[in-house]
This record gives C-alpha cells, structure tokens and sequence, in this order.
DNA sequence: AAAAATATGTTGCATTTGCAACGGAGATAG
DNA sequence: CTATCTCCGTTGCAAATGCAACATATTTTT
C-alpha cells in the first residue's frame, strides 16, 4: 500500500483528511491493490456489487453491452477517480455495468461496507469519507445529466456541436483534443461511426469545424 | 408543518429515524412547504442550487429545454421522493435543469446546508440523514444509468422494447399502465411523438404488443 | 349539450441514419 | 522490409426518422 500512497492523496475521495489520518484511515478500509491490462475487465456485469473502484493509475471505461453486443461506453473514468461506488451505495444485487481498463491500470478496490460502516475503532474519518462520496456521487449524477441532454439530441451533428461546445467549454479554448479515437466517440455519443464520419466531414467543409487525428477546432 | 408529518413520514430520505427523533431533526432542518399548480416551475434552470425538494404530494418532472424549446424529460419524480439534491450536493452554481409540478403538489424545501452540516446543537440524526441521501442519489445515478441505455437504443422500436421490458420487470407483469401520456413518453425516449406513434401502431399490427390508452400488454 | 381544448393517430416527403463493404494511411510485429 | 493489423474516411442503399399538416377521438369547460 505503501508504494500507492503518493497517488492515494490525490484522490477526491480522501480530500479533506490530514495526512496522518489518511494513513489510518487506510488500514481500517483494508483495500485490495491489482493491476490490469488494457482490455481486462475490472468487473463484469452481473456480477456482485461489493466493492468500488479508485483509478490509482490509468484509465477506466464504464461499458454495457446489449444481447446483440452493441457496446456503449457509459462514463470514462480518468486517474485518481472513483467508480462502480452508484452500486455498491445504492445496495444493488447486481452490477448492470462492465468495467475495462482503457489502458494498462492500478485499481484500488473498496469494499464498499467498510466505507459505509464506522468502523468498531470508532476512526472518526469516516464521516468525511462518506461526505466526500456524497459529492463525488452527487457530481457524477450531473455528468449523467449531462450526457443525457447529450444522447438527447436528435441528430448526429447536433450530439457533436454540444459534445464540442461543452469541451471548449471545460478546456476554455476553442482548439482541443478529445480523449476518443472515433470508434469510442461515436460509441460515447451512440451513433454509428460511418455515419459521423460523414458528418464530421460534412461539418469541415462547411467551415464549422477543423479537425485533424484527435485535435479539433471550433470554428464557428 | 405539523399537517405534513404524516406524508414526511414515508419519505425514504427520513428512514432509519425513529419517530420522536424526526421531530427534532425537521425543527433544525427549518424546511419552506409551498403548493405548486400543475405546469408551474418548482425551480428553473440558471437560478442558484441551495435547495433539495421532497415531494409530499403529487409529483414532478425534471426537465431540459434546449436553445430551440424543445423539452426533454430528465426524469419523473413520484410522491415522496427527493428532487434536486445532487446539484446542492455537488455544490453546483447553477441549476442545469428546471423542476416542474407535474399535478398539484404539496413540496417541501429545504435548504441543502442544512441536511450536510451537522448542527451546532450536535443533532445526531444528521448522520443518518446523510446516509439516506447518498443511497438516494446512488440510486437515482443507477436510474441515469438505466436511462441512458434506453436512449442510447438507435431505434425507436428497441427504446420502446427496452421501456416496456423495464417496466414489465418492474411491476412483474406483462399488462401495466404507464405514467406518461404520448407526447411525455416520446420526449423521455427522445424521438418525435408521430414517429413513435406510427412504430407503436407497426408494433401492435405485428403482435408484438398490445394497448388501448396508457395500458400496455406485451404479447412477445 | 355544445364548444373549446387537448390528446392521439395517420400520412407524405425530404432528410438522416445505420449498415455493409471497401480502400488507404499509419502503426506494429516479425 | 514486408506482412499484418488497426484506425479512419468514403460510398451506395434501404430503412428509419423528423417534420408538418391534418383527421379523430377524448376530455374539459362553459
């Protein structure tokens, strides 16, 4: 655990408790540490929700795939974040979400009762955890809000001009590179890939937009 | 406030709490209680985040207009249940969607820093009080999650598929009324009210499906 | 009961989209 | 260097969708 400490620290999850109390704090949550691969799942869906996730290092996607194996990716999961915490707070039986390393990963795993639970040794930290999950919680709940104005959208271009405008918005710079190949954006965004790739281009030559590999530019 | 105890009573956000402590507990919470006409705006988008509504009676939608007024329902909040936490708990400035009396309601506000800080008179219930929020808001990001695999359907026969199926799980039978008329059920799905229609009408000619108003049979 | 308002179904049509198939550019492995 | 693989753009085509306009049905109001 030790090794992971400098990384542990940067984790929204642990802000606001000192130093010395995290360390505590951990023994007490006695978590799981394990690497993966790019591609590996992290968990499957269906499976037992008892545990949540914290990106120590790498990338998580959040995917779900349909009987036909349509794949959505649902929530990218940058470093240091957390994830799969919805279900393990929510008491589900089941995970109705994979998890799969984006790129070659350290995961931090929780069971999630040990966060939930004051601890016998009465460690007084658990009250700023739970809060703290409470707002990571309560942000994520915005960003599905978000992508669901997203997908909401009616056509192709419409999900890309919002999608676009809400990064140049984020980066506050209109020049920006997005972190999808196009596969995943057109996954991330549910449409068909051939189908934005036309309309992609159709968008660059009428002077919306320019873009090359994975760096784009609004224009407008 | 005394006339409302009875509905705030089976509010999940105050279970877990014996009947006498509640008393107290709502005393510190120092809650506004205010009737809203249907059609109404409980709160709107762009104004400032510091309230969470529960709804004592009747019910509400979450919803999103975009630039060109077309509406969007987020989501259906039913009797009882809670509203607007997770912009408070993320400690959002602004409100990014607009809350509405779907019917004539009875709502309680109150005010988020009151349910997150614990109070100078060491009122112990907050604790659990803030537990029932994070399992609320999990569960409700569940219910964001499940939403946007309905919409992330590219047809609008497999969103409906999707929608019937989920409700059909849910109540645990194959004939059910749902709580949308057309119109609010094609915004929830995201697809044009007449086009729904025509793919409802498609799908009952098949015998896939049955309905007469808002009770629906699958007939697989 | 009549009138007005609202909700639902129908249809034609232009556009958008998904799908499948292909080709080229660039990266990677042997 | 060559073979292989992955990513991305292109295109033809059938199907799905949005949109507008209108017809019917149902509910509410007067």
């Amino acid at each position: 655990m030790e090794k992971y400490f400098d990384q542990i620290k940067k984790c929204q999850l642990f802000s606001n408790i000192a130093e010395a109390d995290l360390k505590s704090l951990l023994n007490c949550l006695s978590s799981r540490f394990h690497s993966f691969e790019k591609g590996e799942f992290i968990f499957r869906e269906d499976s037992v929700a008892e545990s949540v996730g914290v990106t120590l290092v790498g990338r998580v996607h959040i995917i779900h795939e349909d009987y036909w194996g349509n794949r959505t990716i649902l929530a990218q999961i940058a470093e240091h974040e957390l994830f799969g915490e919805a279900f393990s707070c929510a008491e589900a039986e089941r995970l109705p979400v994979s998890a799969i390393a984006d790129e070659k990963s350290e995961i931090m795993l929780i069971d999630y009762r040990k966060i939930i639970t004051t601890c016998p040794s009465a460690c007084s930290f658990h009250t700023q955890l739970i809060k703290n999950m409470l707002k990571l919680i309560a942000k994520k709940n915005m960003m599905l809000t978000q992508k669901i104005q997203l997908i909401s959208k009616r056509t192709t271009r419409e999900k890309l001009l919002q999608y676009f405008s809400l990064q140049a918005k984020l980066l506050n710079t209109k020049e920006f590179e997005i972190p999808f190949d196009r596969q995943q954006l057109a996954d991330y965004l549910c449409v068909d890939r051939s189908a934005m790739s036309r309309e992609l281009g159709a968008m660059q030559k009428e002077g919306l937009l320019h873009f090359a590999k994975n760096r784009f530019t609004i224009l407008v």
